[in-house]
RNA sequence: CGGGGAGUGGCGCAGCCUGGUAGCGCAUCUGUUUUGGGAACAGAGGGUCGCAGGUUCGAAUCCUGUCUCCCCGACCA
């Protein structure tokens, strides 16, 4: 992509309403806009990148067996009454009436719905176990909306729910998606540790947080240091086998969040302890017949007795691990991507655009770098060098690639690492070849 | 919802106390000189001063109401 053509509006300046650095950033490096408190447009830079966190939360849904479907955003409230929770939610559910005076709410969760569709369908213990999961928006009126996407009002959101015929399957359907976090969180380039959860809301007896550390999380949490002695991508994961060794490997180490952590009675010694802040970033739960019962989702057994299904539900803040991944990534001249959800994985910054051969040598490289199959935004404008820095170190793209007469004279161009600052002086095809490593 | 703060060109702000018809920096447009880490000079365009009432000869400025946004607290992917 050429960015003369690109819609980038970038901020020179802090916008005076972003205090935290992933909403600074987010808002001066093109990507959202703010259309209302805790709603934001996406604008193509951030798009991007949602997407392909997207992609990888699909990915890692898919490999543990979930199937997508999707949902509409719009449910009618009859199916809440039913459940029970049309008066529980209060006023964080955005309720709307439709021309006929019908009570409409926008979803800000799905079990209702999910439940609802499978009851119609499945009648028989022989359709167990299913886990099926879609990436929608949804909208909780927060009373205090901040941090831009971190917490807003509207937000993206991946939500499984799991139907199993007894608590014991249900438990391996809980597995499935804990490892399958474990998973997502490391591709994104997060350090993610699972906290045992309060079940809030949603209820349920089993129940895990998943936190990323970012020295600017919200929250405070302490964990023994021998997490990071593990690597959830290290072993490929046979997700029809039995996974509880993995997940009682996980959940054997301490880990706590600022409510659930005891000082006093912390069984990890100081010297082991660490402590950090993070982000909640996902939030699973198996909760039983919680909505199965109410709600009369029930198959026939073997024994062809009625069961009320085993449910869990299991959530990732798609939108919120954007402003996320900036919090656990970015510096004091911007974002700093992870490779796997950066918008571009190459910025080409031509130094002098005015100069023919200078021009030229971007153009030619601009196309096999395309050629190549490599994501790469070509600052082609007729700014200053210092500028064009400025703006790409801003957008953190995890590759720079600086092309000046001064040095095609000597047939080298720069290439630099956005993580390590490191520049190396090396020629054009080298470049190329190690960006498609 | 309780407490605090702010709405003035696209962005960041000054002006308000003490009313006299709006200014600075950045950005934008034109031209010239420049060009390897957010250039210089010259010129230009762009503002219902959040909105609605009121006071006044006159309101960005004073009064009343209202809307919106931000920050702290309780809640959440």
């Amino acid at each position: 992509m050429r960015l003369s053509r690109y819609f980038l509006p970038t901020l020179k300046e802090n916008p005076a309403e972003a205090q935290i650095a992933s909403h600074r950033l987010m808002l001066r490096a093109g990507m959202i806009r703010q259309g209302a408190a805790g709603i934001y447009s996406w604008l193509p830079l951030g798009l991007k990148v949602l997407k392909h966190i997207e992609r990888i939360v699909r990915e890692e849904q898919d490999r543990a067996g979930a199937q997508e479907l999707l949902m509409p955003t719009i449910q009618s409230a009859d199916l809440w009454v039913e459940s029970g929770r049309y008066d529980d939610y209060g006023k964080e559910m955005l309720r709307i009436e439709d021309r006929h005076g019908r009570n409409m709410l926008y979803g800000p969760t799905n079990e209702e719905m999910i439940t609802d569709i499978f009851r119609r369908e499945v009648r028989s213990y022989r359709d167990l176990p299913k886990n099926l999961y879609h990436i929608q928006w949804k909208f909780r009126d927060e009373i205090r909306p901040r941090f831009g996407v971190m917490r807003g009002r509207e937000f993206l959101m991946k939500d499984a729910y799991s139907f199993d015929l007894t608590a014991e399957d249900g438990r391996k359907s809980y597995n499935a998606m804990f490892v399958a976090y474990l998973r997502t969180f490391a591709r994104l380039g997060l350090k993610a540790i699972p906290m045992r959860a309060d079940t809030g809301p949603i209820g349920g007896d089993l129940s895990h947080e998943f936190i990323i550390l970012a020295d600017t999380g919200e929250s405070e949490v302490f964990f023994h240091k021998d997490f990071d002695k593990i690597d959830p991508l290290a072993d490929d994961v046979d997700f029809t086998g039995d996974l509880q060794p993995i997940v009682d490997r996980w959940t054997s180490i301490y880990a706590a969040t600022e409510e659930m952590h005891d000082a006093e009675n912390c069984p990890v010694e100081s010297a082991d302890l660490i402590t950090g802040r993070g982000i909640e970033v996902g939030h699973i739960f198996f909760f039983g017949d919680k909505y199965s019962k109410p709600m009369g989702a029930s198959v026939q057994g073997p024994e062809g007795e009625s069961v009320n299904v085993q449910m869990g539900s299991y959530g990732i803040g798609v939108s919120r691990l954007v402003g996320g991944i900036i919090e656990a990534s970015h510096d004091e001249n911007g974002i700093i991507w992870p490779e796997a959800v950066a918008p571009f994985k190459v910025g080409l910054i031509n130094l002098r655009a005015g100069d023919d051969a200078c021009t030229k040598a971007c153009d030619d490289l601009y196309a096999e770098l395309e050629k190549a199959g490599i994501e790469v935004l070509y600052d082609d404008r007729d700014e200053r060098a210092g500028a064009k820095f400025a703006n790409m170190d801003l957008i953190g793209l995890p590759w720079q690639i600086a092309i000046g007469p001064r040095g095609l004279e000597k047939g080298v161009i720069e290439l630099k690492n956005r993580a390590t600052g490191e520049r190396v002086e090396v020629s054009a095809a080298d470049a190329i070849q190690k960006l498609s490593a």
